[in-house]
DNA sequence: CTGAAAGCGCTTACAG
DNA sequence: CTGAAAGCGCTTACAG
């Protein structure tokens, strides 16, 4: 742990040029600059983040906020911010709020609020130049203040906050397309199982699909739309009461809000002695890795995880060059996976 | 961003005091101790991590040093570290190495030694008490030093340093139950579609496998071996160069060492017009999500990612308390989940 | 182009 | 029990 102290005696030059170089500043003769630089490669000197953190005002740092690691979206989403912040020379340091183990994946209780805010003072205290925000789930975000002197990008999720940008799945164009691709496919009885009634994702959604179908002049008030609570036994649940209405005809197509619904689904038709895809048409969201496992391989929608990293953080870097972001709220769309489901 | 010095001019006190209360020494008294708290929790403030880290000694912080965040296995393992290490009161800082992007998963790259390197200093110079490296896959870690001034921990991956203990899983034991579950149920014509010859985890499960046959009477030397190469397509190869082999009799069992490849397996058998469980038993290893989609649901065994993680915190902390450890490599062993697939 | 000095927000002996 | 002072390893005006 050599320190700039020895390092400068080493090198016969005073502790203020070492950092001059180090910061890349112009007022150092190229002569002492490759001299030192020659040395701090023999001793292998680190800079001692921890100090200079604590004097500098600009850290070239981004404070990553992170609902819960274990989310099946989240490291897709760290990969691509960290794809960006490298790229750009930034370094990157990370708060896991750990939503699901320690406030049963509720952002409404006190202590929930409570860590996050003081997570932000640290990140604060670190002078980080900004922060991203990393949703578990796509929610409305409430307690970020907007007052901070850093900018905040919240990715995967939304907020009304004027001045926090937000990027997020397209939602409405990904049912929208989904349901041309059904139509175009000769499907027109079509049904639908959400994710929840309360959910934004089923909201935009409903929204994309309703208006293609009104395209079509198909009439929406005829779709059967059953919430399957986002799990595969509530996807079952759901097929079930889809198949089962005995008012309505049977739908040729079922479009589930994501792939482990769509998998419960498969379940009930199984079961029925169906099968997804040749009797009904199955389409699943997420593509998540287990879409292409099941049998038949299941059509979805996958999700960009890492694109919206990338876009977070790109949004990050206008913010923090000042650059006009007219970008509150961005949707980065989906991409359609065809497999054999429909 | 209120500082100590303000909040001790706000108290009536001397930053020392403050210190000394926010670091629990006992030489304050109650009354000024429970004057300044409130007034702490009235003001929001917290103290400065980074200012405090560049003085003491004791941080009550362990460095993470993760391999690749987006390996299927990582996030649940920070998770099992985190439990213990908030339980303990400690906080934890992590760096991601990023290896499957930066370095094409490959630690012989120089250029992984080197970053993994700075990275160590950067720890040390946050002053950490303790480093957990986190592998992205089994294998054998060769560049931490072992003269470091802090306990490291391997979770996850083998070392042969004597000074760094491990935690993995047992693999030597999950073949052998695996084996003799298969007895168990009949069957004793095996074969094995393995990972990588050279892997670590492929010789320790064939010991297990083999000794269990041994115990039986089962001639070991003619169950078929073939390395799929870990994926989906691999071990749909392999299970094809199993079935095609003319020279020995058809297996009634296909032991894989995951379950993509068990994926790959039953694509062929369903390609063949066969059933997987009916006509040939398949089990896998891993229990990843996938498993249990798949069509029979896999009989597998499941890996305690989460349980790693917490051994591997509890050796830190046990080193860090200077307890005597006789735990070089520690084995967590694997949980069978028996489903229908044999 | 170079360096002496102040200071970032804390902790740690040490003196009282 | 309390506080003044030194110092952690840097960066940042500022003077030369």
């Amino acid at each position: 742990m050599i320190t700039v102290k020895e390092l400068a005696a080493r090198c016969g030059v005073s502790i203020a040029t070492i950092s001059n170089i180090l910061n890349g500043k112009s007022n150092v003769s190229e002569e002492t600059k490759q001299r030192v630089l020659k040395i701090i490669k023999e001793t292998g000197y680190t800079p001692n983040y921890m100090a200079s953190r604590l004097r500098a005002t600009k850290t070239k740092t981004i404070g990553l906020i992170i609902d819960d690691l274990t989310a099946f979206s989240t490291p897709s989403l760290v990969d691509g911010i960290l794809d960006i912040c490298e790229n750009a020379g930034y370094k990157t340091v990370s708060e896991n709020l750990r939503i699901y183990t320690k406030y049963e994946n509720q952002p409404e209780k006190n202590e929930y609020k409570e860590n996050l805010s003081s997570i932000i003072s640290q990140l604060l205290a670190y002078k980080v130049e900004g922060i991203i925000f990393i949703a578990a789930n796509s929610r409305e975000v409430t307690d970020i203040p907007e007052n901070l002197p850093v900018p905040v990008v919240v990715a995967y999720a939304y907020t009304k906050a004027a001045s926090i940008p937000t990027v997020e799945i397209d939602d409405y164009n990904a049912a929208y397309e989904t349901a041309k691709y059904l139509l175009s496919k000769g499907k027109t009885k079509l049904a639908v199982i959400g994710g929840a009634e309360t959910s934004i994702h089923d909201k935009k959604r409903i929204e994309g699909f309703e208006d293609a179908l009104d395209e079509a002049d198909i009439d929406f008030s005829k779709v059967k739309y059953i919430p399957g609570n986002w799990d595969r036994q509530g996807g079952y649940n759901a097929c079930k009461k889809i198949l089962s209405d005995s008012n309505s005809e049977t739908p040729d197509a079922i479009f589930c809000f994501n792939d482990l619904m769509a998998a419960g689904a498969y379940d009930y038709l199984y079961e029925k002695g169906k099968i997804p895809g040749k009797d009904i048409a199955i389409i699943g969201f997420d593509n998540r890795e287990v879409s292409e496992y099941l049998n038949p391989p299941l059509t979805t929608m996958e999700i960009p995880l890492k694109e919206i990293g990338r876009k977070a953080a790109e949004v990050m870097f206008k913010k923090i060059n000042n650059q006009k972001t007219d970008c509150k709220a961005i949707k980065v769309p989906c991409t359609f996976i065809e497999r054999k489901s429909v």
